[in-house]
DNA sequence: AGCTTATCCATAATTAAATATGGTGCTGCA
DNA sequence: TGCAGCACCATATTTAATTATGGATAAGCT
């Protein structure tokens, strides 16, 4: 990349430093204020800066700046909403079920929508996962083998192993008191892809 | 704060992820055809979520939106290093043991340092914490019986349950493979108050 | 039944913001 | 000396985006 003269330096800081504090970029008239130049100044101002590589943007958008941060992907971490456990019968992502939200690294997966649930029960005790334990859940309708899912079994959500082998799929507890379950239907909801726990 | 009904919660989810995503928030038209309503109904949404809190706006301001987190306006979840496992005789939060940061909600508890580190060996599986575990650690130099604290013991950091007996206190590992730690002297560095795991 | 809240519609008016165009001086440099 | 990059100006045009109005339907509450 290109080295910055001085003024281009501020200019992005400024970009910057606006965006972290009001949570959207500026216009191309408020960096001008800022720096007591007009608007023309600033376009060529950004135009360096995006030819050099240290900031994007997108035409025709209103404060559509992106500034391009060398190492650190300093992306703010995405909510996702809290479901406390459910009750048979009980749709599932009721609104008058979330308890709270969560915050998630945004990770580079993208386009898959995720949510929290609270474990309630002792049936994954054997794979570290415990009664009052968060799990956060990637949506999707069918998972592998050996995964930790949430599945729907009689209207009713539960954390399993997911067993798919040679003949049929099926769900595993992982504490020896519960037996497998294999001749129920069943439908993935999605797959746990994070553990959390609270200690006092 | 008011709950939010199940339009609402995804608009405010589309929101923050879009901004996430693009560094600048969505405009009104963007929102509306996401959810395939028109820009009257996205105002209706939008007023909700500023009137119940969990959206602050300037008037005219294009993709003027700020999405309120948790309690706090301001304060974006607070970055964590995390630290990998330390070797016997080495400096525990050297600079260049950082293996990356995580995002921890902010809580109450305000004035407290913490750090993440990543759990070797498998002492703690009865407890449910296994090799490969992050665990989010608030430094503090006691601790109660009963807390999961980081103990330094012969200059390597370890993840154990802290005993406080009549007698003396003493570390003790929840996989019974392992033996109690009673007759060496240790020092609490901090204690466990989260944990976390990644699967697959 | 009357009230509130939530969800939706259509359209006009207004303002915010980006873009386009064509300039002026200055500097360093080849 | 002439060219290239930088920093600046002024103004007009076009598009993006917000705001304002006024209404429709359904669910839930007292």
């Amino acid at each position: 990349m290109d080295k910055l003269t001085d003024k281009q330096q501020r200019v992005l800081e400024f970009i910057s430093g606006y965006t972290a504090e009001n949570s959207f970029p500026p216009t191309l008239k408020e960096i001008a204020s800022k720096f007591r130049v007009t608007i023309g100044t600033v376009q060529d101002h950004v135009n360096a800066l995006k030819t050099k590589g240290y900031l994007e943007r997108k035409k025709d958008i209103a404060r559509g700046f992106r500034v391009v941060t060398g190492s650190e992907p300093k992306s703010s971490p995405a909510l996702i909403p809290l479901y406390g456990n459910v009750a048979a019968g009980e749709p599932i992502f009721a609104a008058d079920n979330i308890q709270g939200y969560v915050t998630m690294e945004k990770r580079k997966s993208g386009h898959h929508i995720h949510f929290a649930l609270k474990v309630k029960g002792d049936s994954m005790t054997d794979s570290g996962i415990y009664d009052g334990d968060i799990v956060i859940v990637r949506k999707q309708d069918s998972a592998e083998d050996g995964d930790i899912v949430i599945a729907l079994l009689d209207d009713e959500a539960t954390v399993k192993t997911l067993r798919n082998r040679r003949i049929k799929a099926y769900l595993e507890a992982s504490n020896s008191r519960y037996k497998a379950i294999i001749n129920k239907p069943f439908q993935i909801i999605g797959k746990v892809i994070e553990l959390r726990r609270a200690y006092g």
